[in-house]
DNA sequence: GGATAGCGGACAGTGTCACTATCTACTATG
DNA sequence: CATAGTAGATAGTGACACTGTCCGCTATCC
C-alpha cells in the first residue's frame, strides 16, 4: 500500500505521517525505489496506535515515540514493560516551585513513600509517578487542603482495586508484544477514561445528596 | 503589599504575574496612584490558586480563568457548582477523527449512555465528560481492544466509590465559597493523584502477580 | 533633595510544539 | 506521454505560555 491509502485508512493526512515518520513514530516504509515505499499491516495498526495515544491520551510526541519503540522492539521482558512503559509514559516534569522556606515538597515526599510502605507496595524508588505524586499532594498542602488525609486512603484503596483487575486483564494476554500493546494502551488512555468515570459518578451523587435536579445548566 | 511581595509570597516570576492579570486569572490590585497598586491576602490565594491549576492540573489559562471566575463569583447556587466546574475545567476537545465509514463513534457514544442508565446515574447531557468518555472508547474500539467492557465496569464502580467520598467531603464544607474552590480543587488535582497511584498499585501488583522484583530498570 | 530602586502598563519578542505547505526530482498508470 | 502520485528536504504556521524591554512615574533612603 502507498502512503495514500495508509492516509485514508487512519484518517490522519499525509504530511502527518510524513511528519510522523521523521520524528520515529513509524518507521520508514520498505522502499522500492528512490521515491517509492510501501508500507503494510503494521504501519496502519502503529499508525493508529501513536494517533491514539497523542490524540485521545494526550501524550507529547517524543513520548509517543518512547512507547512505540517499546512495544515494537524485542528486547523487553514481561517484568519490566510496565515499569519501562510508565518512564516512557509520563511526561518529564520539571522541579516544582520553591517557594520561600518551602518544605510542603520534603514532606510530601516522605508522605507518598510512607503510603507505598504502609500499603506494602513495592515500587521501585525510580517511578515517576513517585514525583508526580509528590508534587500534587505538595501543592495541595500549599493551597491549605491539609486535611486530604482521609481522601488519600480512598483514592489509594480504589487505584489497588483498578491496579488489581488491569494486571489480571493484561497477564491473561498470549504473547508479549500483545501485553506490552495492552500496557500501554490501557495505561495512556485509561486517565481520560477513569477521569471521564469520575466527572460523571460525581455529578449523579451530587445530585442525589445535594437534591440537584438533572437540567442543564449550559 | 506590593508586586515584588506578591512574586515572592507565591514564587511566580513578575512577568507571569503580570501575563496573569492580563488574562483576568488575577483581578487588578487596589490602586493607590498611577502607577501604585496593593495587593492582599486573596491576591495571594488566587494566585496560588491559578497556579496550581495550571502547573499541577495542566489546564490552559483559559479553562483556569473561567474556574476561577466561578470560585470568586457569588452568583452560583450549591446545586451547579459542580456542574459548572466540570463545564470549565473541560478543555475544549475537537470532534474526534472520523476515518473512512467509522461508527466506532456512534456506537461508544450509544455504549455511553447505556452505562449512565444502567447505573442509575442523573447526568445531564451536556456534561462534557461524556464526549471524552465516548471519544476514548471509541478509540478503544477502533484498536481493537473491544473486550473492554469488564475493565469499563470496574473502572465505573470505582469511580463510584470515588465520587461518594469526595462529594461527602465536599458537602462537609461550611459556606459556598469553599465548596466551590474544594470543588475546583479537587477535580483539577485529583486527576494527576489518581493517576499516580494507579501507576503505583499497578506496578506493585505487577511484581507481585509477575514475580518481578524491585530492582530498577533504569 | 537627589539618587536609586521599584512600579504599572503597553507591547514586542521568545521558545516550544505539533503540525502544514511548498518544492524538487522522480515514478506509476491510464 | 500526460497526469497524478511519491519521497524527502526545508521552511512556514498558529497556538500557547510566558518573558523582555521601555516609558513615565513613585517611594524611599541617604
Amino acid at each position: 500500500m502507498r502512503i495514500a491509502e495508509l492516509s485514508r485508512r487512519t484518517g490522519v493526512p499525509i504530511p502527518t505521517i510524513k511528519y510522523y515518520m521523521r520524528e520515529g513514530l513509524l518507521p520508514q516504509g520498505e522502499r522500492t525505489g528512490p521515491n517509492q515505499a510501501r508500507y503494510g499491516e503494521e504501519h496502519v495498526r502503529r499508525l493508529r496506535l501513536a494517533r491514539a495515544l497523542v490524540e485521545v491520551g494526550g501524550l507529547p510526541v517524543a513520548s509517543a515515540r518512547e512507547a512505540l519503540a517499546l512495544i515494537f522492539s524485542s528486547g523487553v521482558s514481561e517484568f519490566d514493560v510496565l515499569g519501562k512503559a510508565q518512564y516512557a509514559l509520563t511526561p518529564p516534569r520539571e522541579r516544582a516551585g520553591d517557594g520561600a522556606g518551602d518544605d510542603a515538597g520534603d514532606e510530601a515526599a516522605a508522605q507518598v513513600d510512607e503510603l507505598i510502605a504502609r500499603r506494602g507496595w513495592q515500587v521501585k524508588p525510580g517511578n515517576p509517578a513517585r514525583r508526580t505524586l509528590a508534587d500534587a499532594l505538595a501543592t495541595l498542602r500549599r493551597l491549605g487542603e491539609d486535611d486530604y488525609l482521609d481522601l488519600l486512603e480512598t483514592y489509594a484503596e480504589t487505584a489497588e482495586q483498578l491496579a488489581d483487575t488491569e494486571v489480571r486483564a493484561i497477564s491473561r494476554r498470549g504473547d508479549l508484544h500483545s501485553m506490552a500493546e495492552a500496557v500501554v494502551i490501557w495505561t495512556a488512555l485509561g486517565d481520560p477514561v477513569i477521569a471521564s468515570l469520575r466527572r460523571l459518578a460525581q455529578e449523579a451523587r451530587a445530585a442525589r445528596l445535594l437534591g440537584g435536579t438533572a437540567e442543564d445548566t449550559s
